[in-house]
RNA sequence: GGGAGCUUAGCUCAGCUGGUUCAGAGCAUCUGCCUUACAAGCAGAGGGUCACUGGUUCGAACCCAGUAGCUCCCACCA
């Protein structure tokens, strides 16, 4: 049957994924092999995949396949999470959308909605990741709420407050007023913002100016004037000459009157603004600390949806933003403000709302990180000392300034969607955690008999998304319910983990505090950053700047085999790629080059052995070993980059072995003349060379490595590709002296710079003290080359053209569009570089401090070019018959 | 404000513990080819003061110091 000229990938992958899930290729179950494990970062549920996930993933599918072709028993353990905050968000829009307001469903109604939309939407991902190649369990496949997990989390918030680890506490946290909830510090961005400096003026109180006090009022510099409600204090530095004899003296608050104190403290910078603060407990950090110090009350006067509450006693109901500058042109109405400026500061914006973060006083549960911290020192340790393995390291240094300055982790959210906080409260707001009510309840019966079952309630609250994401590698293989299971014990700790830097403390961090603190044991040995995926100018991919690609569109018109190479060409480690669609391309046609090798070598008419002339058979030979020692090389290379996760390059080492070595130079030497055939033996060993060059492709390439494979085995291989043997590491490999190549080379340049047609034929000689080397090349050099004679040791023609093969020299007559000087200019120019490199290498043996402080391998290399040097001069020299 | 990292060809990146006259790869570019596997291809070619300045050394892209530019992370300055 003709092939086609392209290769076609959508006649090839579902076939092959279809059939590699039949055949449960995918699956592993612990046995006596080697665990080679990847649990995926499970993407959010409701998530549709992008760019990220497919360099990602691709990675992962890359180091699972590999892996799995070594005879390790690998999995790949897929899943979902719940991604708290932002599916409620995408739940609460697309109830919107229909009327349906959050605030007038109970809890139970909209987590129906929401579990109908995850139903619904949720996985999608997943499939998509099959397009993709994915070789995951699938049958392992988990979700970070399912009723296990649910347990899981139960499980450690119990432990946890039981080892007195979390705890119950009003604290300022973050709050983000568009999802109404409170938020870690790792959820907050801080942007640069150019923001407005107000300065307003305080009128002093009439008790103040009845102490002979000059001037009319204190002038603060604020940016936040909507929060001029919640004052209740001024404060000044001690020293300020300024304003000394004002502390203790009162003001009143503009606006609204209300009398407040001049307080003093040390924490005012008195080059800033006024040097005068006003102290807004319930909003900001500083002064909440300053309010505390000097037992000051905090007003809060925002609501939970960031508008201005009714105790602020003003501008009730009027959104903040709203607020500020409505006050701002009050307060210059009544002459109050004096002026702004512009100044620069950053803004704490929420991660999934892009909200303007609030300051907000309010009883959250928290993990005291630093004490765990304490109890589990190896969380820091291990990656100092590599026993977990970063790659690019410099993210170690990102990770130990974390963990020495780490602060106490908010882990409770208000919201719906999630899980649910497992403490229980009486009538009296007396609280117990537990793992469910019942357990609860025996525990208020201690104290309590009465309590009945009925009087509980739970915590409204649920938990931080990470709270369950961070026992993922243990709560996949149900570390927790069942600890001494099988699957725990073989597969954890997992191998490698495959993720974007970005949630280096989010995620990577709290993974191995889980892990030494749950399991005692890291729960990965090497983790892998990949960098962000941004256009070829840079910008990072986005919907909203409309530059990023559909994942699918391009599988759907390059193949998942192109896309995957085009995603791995650049990517080094840590590097951000920039992902440009002609790298695609390149990965198309790679596939494209592959797969004409294979209509090439389908197509030859095989015949015996005897049938074929002995010369073309002992090229053939040579051929034969030359690619062996070529292929064996650059696996060597290959594995190398694997082991320090240069998957970039070892991609590379594979595309330039199949494109220069197999298909340029190893296929030109064996293919037969056009119309005859080729020895049997030849064949089965190309087809057996062309194989190998598939496994090797395979991890990457997953689609068009299996098809040909079954291919060149007539649809009937002994193993499908997934699971045949990876090409090994080789300690030894025999060289095989290829200098005759150069000698096409030679030619096809000449014939190029002087335009003569390859059809014109030369004959060569070569002056060698080495012609037994040269004789078993002559088949194969003469088809590449197109060389009429080889002649060995004979005098210089006339007119010739020469060049050096190593030591050795070679000369083409080619009498008539030769120009003398020309060759003579060029052969002089060689001459002169020769000199050069020796005068340079003499230099350096004859300086007695290189032979003194040099290596002696050094010095002998040294030596060896210089003979090499003489030898090449000395020839040179009779050539030009100088 | 603190910390980390980067700067090598037009682009994206390799260059290990200094040692070929050391400057390399892929892509892009240029030249010539529809040669019966592949024009999504073949054969060639050009292209770089290794950011800058100084130092250490027999020897520096590599080590040290400083300068400039870029990137990222962390941080409560109103």
């Amino acid at each position: 049957m003709e092939l086609d000229k392209h290769y076609n990938p959508k006649a090839v992958e579902d076939k092959w994924y279809g059939y590699w899930m039949d055949k449960g290729y995918f699956d592993s179950k612990p046995d006596e092999r080697e665990p080679y494990t990847i649990v995926i970062p499970p993407p959010n549920v409701t998530g549709v995949l992008h760019m990220g996930h497919m360099l990602n993933n691709t990675i992962q599918d890359v180091l699972i396949r590999k892996a799995r072709m070594e005879g390790k028993n690998a999995c790949w353990v897929p899943g979902t999470d719940h991604a708290s905050i932002a599916t409620e968000a995408k739940v609460v829009k697309m109830l919107a959308d229909q009327g349906i307001m959050k605030k007038d469903l109970s809890r139970e109604t909209f987590l129906n909605h929401a579990w109908d939309w995850k139903n619904k939407y949720g996985g999608i991902i997943l499939e998509q990741l099959k397009k993709l190649g994915a070789s995951c369990d699938w049958k392992r496949t988990r979700f970070t709420m399912e009723d296990d997990l649910n347990a899981a989390v139960n499980d450690v918030f119990v432990q946890l407050f039981n080892d007195g680890l979390i705890y119950r506490g009003t604290k300022m946290v973050n709050w983000d007023p568009v999802g109404k909830t409170t938020l870690s510090d790792e959820e907050v961005i801080f942007k640069e913002n150019n923001s407005q400096l107000y300065f307003v003026t305080y009128p002093f109180t009439e008790e103040t100016l009845a102490s002979g006090v000059e001037g009319k009022g204190l002038t603060v510099a604020t940016t936040r004037p909507e929060t001029i409600m919640g004052d209740v204090a001024i404060c000044v530095h001690p020293e300020d000459e300024r304003y000394k004899h004002l502390v203790g003296k009162t003001i009143s608050v503009p606006v609204i009157g209300r009398v407040i104190p001049i307080i003093s403290d040390d924490y005012i910078d008195i080059e800033f603004g006024t040097g005068c603060l006003k102290v807004t407990p319930a909003h900001d950090e500083n002064d909440y600390r300053i309010g505390e110090k000097y037992h000051l009350e905090a007003i809060d006067v925002l609501t939970e949806d960031g508008k201005i509450h009714e105790r602020a006693g003003a501008y009730i109901g009027l959104d903040r933003f709203a607020c500020r500058k409505q006050i701002a042109k009050d307060l210059e109405e009544m002459g109050l403000l004096q002026k702004t400026e512009q100044i620069k500061n950053t803004v704490g914006h929420s991660e999934r709302t892009d909200a303007v973060i609030e300051k907000r006083i309010s009883t959250q549960w928290f993990v005291n990180m630093q004490t765990f911290l304490n109890r589990h020192p190896q969380v820091l340790s291990s990656v100092m000392n590599d026993e977990i393995k970063f790659y690019p390291p410099k993210f170690k240094n990102v990770y130990k300034h974390w963990m020495e300055n780490i602060k106490d982790w908010n882990i409770s959210r208000q919201l719906w969607w999630g899980h649910r906080i497992p403490a229980w409260y009486n009538p009296e707001g007396q609280f117990v955690v537990a793992e469910n009510v019942e357990k609860a309840l025996e525990q208020f019966k201690k104290d309590k008999p009465e309590t009945r079952i009925e009087d509980l309630h739970q915590d409204e609250d649920v938990l931080d998304t990470w709270f369950s994401s961070w026992l993922w590698p243990i709560s996949v293989f149900d570390g927790f319910k069942d600890p001494k299971n099988k699957d725990i014990q073989y597969y954890y700790p997992t191998n490698d983990l495959v993720t974007a830097p970005e949630i280096l403390f989010f995620w990577v961090a709290r993974m191995i505090m889980a892990g030494y603190a749950f399991n005692g044991k890291l729960p990965f040995r090497n983790v892998y950053f990949t960098g962000i995926v941004r256009d070829k100018l840079r910008r990072k991919m986005s919907k909203s700047l409309g530059n990023s690609p559909d994942p699918l569109d391009l599988i759907e018109k390059y193949g998942a085999d192109g896309v995957r190479m085009g995603m791995l060409l650049s990517s080094p480690a840590g590097n951000d790629i920039l992902f440009d669609e002609s790298q695609v391309e390149q990965g198309r046609n790679f596939c494209n080059k592959i797969w004409n090798a294979y209509r090439l070598v389908s197509g030859w008419q095989v015949v015996a052995d005897t049938e074929i002339d002995a010369k073309i058979l002992e090229g053939n030979q040579l051929s034969i070993q030359w690619f062996d020692m070529r292929f064996k090389k650059a696996v060597n290379a290959i594995h190398e980059d694997f082991t320090a996760y240069k998957l970039s390059e070892a991609l590379m080492g594979v595309y330039k072995l199949i494109w220069d070595d197999f298909c340029s130079w190893y296929l030109e030497m064996i293919k037969p003349e056009y119309g005859q055939p080729i020895a049997a033996q030849t064949l089965a060993t190309v087809q057996a060379d062309f194989d190998r060059l598939l496994a090797l492709l395979h991890p990457f390439m997953p689609f068009i490595s299996e098809e040909l494979h079954t291919a060149l085995h007539n649809g009937n291989p002994d193993k499908p590709m997934i699971v045949s043997e990876y090409p090994a590491f080789t300690q030894n490999i025999d060289e095989v002296w290829d200098g005759a190549l150069s000698i096409v080379t030679e030619l096809r340049t000449l014939r190029n710079s002087k335009g003569i047609s390859p059809k014109e034929a030369f004959e060569v000689l070569i002056k060698t003290e080495h012609s037994d080397r040269y004789k078993p090349w002559e088949p194969i050099v003469s088809k590449l080359a197109n060389i009429s004679q080889f002649k060995y040791n004979q005098e210089r023609p006339e007119k010739a053209i020469s060049a050096l093969i190593g030591t050795d020299e070679m000369y083409i007559p080619f009498a008539e569009k030769i120009d003398e000087t020309l060759e003579k200019k060029k052969l002089e120019e060689e001459l002169n570089y020769l000199r050069g490199f020796l005068k340079s290498v003499d230099s350096k043996l004859s300086n007695e401090k290189f032979v003194a402080n040099a290596k002696p391998d050094v010095i002998e290399k040294e030596r060896q070019k210089k003979a090499d040097a003489e030898e090449k001069i000395h020839k040179l020299i009779q050539t030009l018959g100088q």
